[in-house]
DNA sequence: GTCCGCATGTAAGGCGTTACATGATTAA
DNA sequence: TTAATCATGTAACGCCTTACATGCGGAC
């Protein structure tokens, strides 16, 4: 009750990606800054003044738990895995409902949310996140489309060239975006029928289920 | 020499948005607000707690005057507008160069920033610009393909399906930004194209130029 | 023996976030 | 007269940024 005073599940995106790269793969502060380097994950700020810092906030948490390996060495590295309660406060925040704000700005954080929606939640989430995901980028990409038009109808002045190609860019990114996402629906679809009839292949025909 | 102590050219995201919707159009404090809420630029933060200490910090550096309009009425509003040395600064600030770092962690920026690009600095610079970011999307694109194959190879424990959907969303995302940097091109060559030969079409030929 | 990579941190400062505060005007 | 909108701010806090500090180990 002294400290931390934590919000509902109020995860940094920095902090939820430095669990999503201990998840499964242990690691030190090191390690992980280099991933924040040379990876693509070097979207993620690799400086020590950010890292260690999240590392010490996860740690008081319990989320994660540090242990110190080659003590006895001149070196020894703090290697820090997801503690169990770690796993339940990820499950919880990366399968928080898709929001309509987060879609219009944390595109990153919500695909960086379903790149692990499999392993900690199971594929059935990952379908009912894509369904929900692809309802929204199409519909607020139908938003940007009218929104451009309606720009261009109501200016009187000429807009730039480059103005234009800019605002055209936000429009393909997001059709790209739904795109991917039916793809990816399919893609987990796919997965899910041959999961659901492995070895009753022929032999239950589904007409007559039930009825 | 008291105070600010500015970097080099260091506008945060936050007030190069700021002043891009201000360019142009004189607005205060509550409509930049506003759009911020209501338009595709909601991407930027519209709360009062971030804008106003921005709008300050532009006016101290001397970037955009603010007026006071209605003075008389009980509900006056102060509107900014750019100054000129506002406009140097941010001319400056438009035409760095596309370094490797803001592509892979600030590309909507690099977008803002080509979409002033041109009523700041000409369509020429465009041009620089795009063949510099075709290049370097390029570049980047390359480089998250070949990780993304070298990832799948060297995993003992399969990935899943998730994390590789998001993944591969990673490179469609720039795949299409680097499509999109070259259909820009084309159209950008296209307009130089026409500007360079307008009246000049069959009457004047080049090879003759003051040999 | 010097430089680079490993490995972990701290300190100051900046900026955005959330939340609160204030008061006028207009529409119900 | 109550609520919503206009209009501008401040205060506390959190987290990231930049920069600095420290010290071991291996390579050349």
């Amino acid at each position: 009750m002294k400290r931390t005073m934590k919000k509902n599940t109020g995860l940094s995106t920095l902090e939820l990606a430095i669990l999503s790269q201990i998840y499964g793969r242990p690691a030190s502060g090191y390690e992980i800054r280099k991933l924040f380097i040379e990876t693509p994950a070097r979207h993620f700020s690799s400086s020590p003044g950010a890292i260690y810092p999240a590392l010490k906030r996860l740690e008081n948490a319990g989320l994660i738990t540090g242990t110190v390996e080659q003590s006895d060495t001149l070196r020894p590295k703090k290697v820090y895995q997801l503690s169990s309660d770690g796993a339940s406060t990820m499950r919880e925040h990366v399968s928080q409902d898709v929001s309509r704000a987060d879609i219009a700005t944390k595109l990153d954080e919500l695909i960086l949310r379903f790149g692990l929606l499999e392993s900690l939640c199971g594929i059935e989430a990952c379908e009912c996140f894509l369904l929900d995901f692809a309802e929204k980028t199409n519909a607020y990409t139908q938003e940007l489309k009218r929104n451009l038009q309606d720009h261009q109808q109501s200016q009187h002045y000429a807009t730039s060239l480059s103005s234009q190609l800019a605002h055209e860019y936000g429009i393909e990114v997001f059709t790209k975006t739904n795109d991917w996402a039916k793809h990816a629906l399919e893609a987990v679809q796919n997965k899910l029928a041959k999961s659901n009839v492995p070895q009753l292949a022929s032999a239950q025909p589904k007409t007559t289920a039930h009825a």
